[in-house]
DNA sequence: CGTGACGTTGAAGAAGGTCAACCAATGTGG
DNA sequence: CCACATTGGTTGACCTTCTTCAACGTCACG
């Protein structure tokens, strides 16, 4: 049963080392977190707003949205989660959600208690310091997000999210073609946007018909990733991504 | 010198317990921060996007600015900060700029070397953890961001950014009429809210009109609090800024 | 007293939203 | 195995919101 938490806890592994520089015993702290792993159904809300929580959400498989919501009900995705990511480590810290999740596509979650998170946080220091700047990745993310919905026309919005997600999943840029799961919606896609989803579909056609990328069929297509980005206006160093492990920074010392 | 920083630091001090529960001598640790204060003029940028900083930039007085730009230079605001906030405190933990700072105002900005703040972290966890906290209320807010700027119309999204300042401005919301400093100009409000400033002078204009709040000459006058919250969709709870002293956090064990 | 930054207004146009219909794929119960 | 419902995608016609462009006003300041 611990055996099976091991795949979602690795991945979050690799996202913290990509980043931070943790020993072996701190990188082992973390694959023996506790948690209850469980499906979640398509569209189906596993945390709501203003819900004080006492676990973080680590997404297994699938992918989870965070949204808030306008007073007539419009959802606003505020953030996609893909496997490895905690949705809500900020809970560790701040346990009532400032918004809710949403499972986008059938998936597994694992609920950590936030205890074990913050006891392996006071015991190492140094994964202290690597939850931390987890959180600030996912911050410089969402900053990107205000900047993408604020300041970009509708093609280059979609054309940037599909850039962040393609390169979040490491999809590789140097092919010229390019292929990954993406199960989002054309509503969704929208939510996520600031768009309608007719309008959505219009950007998309138009994304096809130039040759750049084909969504569709919970898949995303990338024909022209230079195009893409191009159009998308997308610089990826703020996903913190390409750092080379020299790069990486542990400022707590070593005990 | 030591004792002319006193003043910014203790605003920020405040903002940390308002949230999070500190010791007598954490706090101190917090007031005896050393750093360099300084003048910044209106419309200057004192980081720039990329840059690497070895310090951390306090807001003593004037508001600062975190914006992104798109490929055609237009600017998104994608955070204000008021006096007493750390405008880049994530800086500590990841020391690249994701996005630059600019002051909207003429004034005082305190840099905190990064060092004395991990020293004064490594040595008192409580206040690792008050800092990461911190950290999160600005995620919440720009979590917020994406809302307004991708799921409300041109009306309500000034009008959510107004109450918002407002509160955090502590500006008392049961008062009919109310006052406070709004140094931005009309283009900077179009920057922050995805608008352009012709268009945000039409929407104040209208606003006006309802009698719900002058904005102009370096001030904003609430009309009509509760009017303004309701064209503007405001709830203030992601500020976390109506927490009770029992229900502050600590998680850390006082040593 | 001129010059620049900021605010105000009008007219025209574009981007995106709304409404509504229809299609294709999938799933469900009889 | 088929009738039917449901969900997601596609398209067209029309309308609203916001932008663009351009002019002009006004206040502060050198």
């Amino acid at each position: 049963m611990a055996h099976s938490n091991t795949p979602g806890l690795q991945r979050f592994l690799d996202r913290l080392t990509a980043r931070s520089v943790l020993s072996a015993e701190e990188q082992q702290a973390i694959l023996d977190l506790p948690g209850h792993t469980g499906q979640v159904e398509a569209n189906r809300d596993f945390v709501d707003l203003n819900e004080v929580t006492e676990y973080a959400c680590l997404v297994v498989s699938g992918i989870a949205a965070r949204f808030g919501q306008n007073a007539e009900g419009g959802r606003q995705i505020t953030a996609l989660h893909i496997p490895g990511d905690m949705a809500d480590l900020h809970s560790v810290v701040q346990p009532a959600a400032g918004s809710a999740l949403q499972a986008v596509s059938a998936g597994t979650i694992m609920r950590i208690p936030h205890w074990s998170i913050r006891a392996a946080a006071a015991r190492h220091p140094a994964l202290a310091e690597a939850l931390w700047r987890d959180c600030m990745v996912d911050a410089a993310i969402l900053s990107q997000w205000v900047v993408n919905v604020g300041r970009r026309d509708a093609k280059s919005r979609i054309a940037h999210l599909l850039c962040e997600v393609a390169w979040r999943f490491r999809v590789e840029p140097n092919v010229a073609e390019s292929f990954f799961s993406f199960p989002l919606t054309q509503a969704q896609l929208g939510d996520a946007t600031g768009l309608t989803c007719v309008h959505v579909n219009r950007v998309l056609k138009s994304l096809r018909q130039d040759g750049l990328v084909k969504v569709g069929n919970r898949m995303a297509h990338i024909f022209d990733w230079n195009g893409l980005a191009q159009v998308g206006d997308f610089d990826p160093t703020y996903l913190q991504t390409q750092i080379r492990p020299e790069e990486r920074l542990r400022i707590v010392q070593r005990t």
